[in-house]
DNA sequence: CTCAGCTCCTGCGGGC
DNA sequence: TGCCCGCAGGAGCTGA
């Protein structure tokens, strides 16, 4: 499930495919993803020069330009996209649910493959991506920005949570999971983000100290940190931009592990699994709600 | 305005 | 062995 770090791990092997490089044309094996393709999609495309690739949450954003004008082809992964560069070109459009083909001037191809659909495409124009892009204005900060700290944790979040009509106030897990909070964090490194931080994710966020907001923040930053340096995590689908396997899932210490020892050195806790906002959640039995 | 719940989609694994 | 059902996931939509 491409998260964050997923994210990341293409951008960053993606730039050295693509940057500098021209489409000569797209190929697409469907009308849609999970929303249809904007209009013109292959034309607007072909024969653009890729200048840059940027992330912001979940979302990567292919800075274009073509006859001098700019934009941006935004990919958003769902939970099964995968990016995959073929240096020595790719046809197989429509097998394998390859969707998207996207040839490039040097004989290489930028494939989009997705089993379950649950990604999407866009093309917005400009270059700023925060303020041109429709779906990345309600997005939140990103947790590995220094705007992402314990006390805004605290302060804002808190107060913004407070004011809502929610007697009890949020968990924890759903700030979050939430983008227009945090953009880029997901099932599977909240999990682990609050495992890291010793914090029960039903927590209110009103009830949290301020101390134990740093420790979420900590535990955010070292997950994803850990997490971009492995390659990310191949649970199910997901592939690095070569196609080859990321490696975190080998050290989730949470996630999936109901049932099992928790791994934190000196506690005999177990690992507990509920459902929060219809999602799995998993923590150590020690922990006080 | 918020918010819980539903929806999209397919492959896999458990149970009978 | 084979079939069926439920689950997994992100984000947008709906109705209260």
């Amino acid at each position: 499930m491409p998260e964050l770090p997923e994210v990341e791990t293409i951008r960053r092997y993606l730039c050295s495919c693509l940057v500098d490089r021209c489409i000569s044309s797209v190929r697409l094996a469907r009308k849609d993803l999970r929303f249809p393709f904007p209009a013109r999609f292959c034309e607007r495309l072909a024969g653009a020069r890729i200048t840059a690739l940027k992330r912001r949450g979940k979302y990567l954003a292919i800075f274009c330009v073509k006859d001098d004008t700019s934009f941006i082809w935004l990919v958003h992964l769902g939970m099964s996209g995968r990016l995959l560069w073929f240096s020595e070109g790719a046809d197989g459009l429509g097998i394998d649910h390859r969707h998207v083909c996207a040839d490039m001037v040097c004989g290489g191809a930028l494939c989009y493959d997705d089993v379950r659909r649950f990604g999407f495409m866009d093309l917005c124009a400009g270059t700023d991506m925060d303020n041109d892009c429709e779906r990345l204005r309600h997005l939140g900060i990103e947790p590995l920005s220094n705007r992402f700290n314990g006390r805004w944790l605290w302060e804002e979040v808190s107060k913004k949570s407070k004011s809502s009509k929610n007697s009890g106030g949020k968990a924890i897990k759903d700030i979050l999971m939430d983008q227009r909070y945090v953009a880029g964090l997901g099932n599977i490194y909240v999990t682990e983000c609050l495992w890291d931080a010793m914090v029960h994710p039903m927590r209110k966020i009103h009830d949290l100290t301020l101390d134990e907001c740093e420790q979420i923040v900590k535990g955010v930053r070292k997950v994803l940190r850990l997490a971009i340096d492995a390659g990310g995590s191949s649970l199910r689908d997901y592939r690095q931009g070569d196609g080859s396997l990321g490696y975190f899932q080998l050290m989730l210490r949470a996630y999936a592990r109901a049932g099992k020892e928790c791994l934190r050195v000196g506690c005999d806790g177990t690992i507990n699994k509920i459902t929060i906002g219809g999602r799995s959640s998993f923590f150590c039995s020690k922990l006080k709600t």
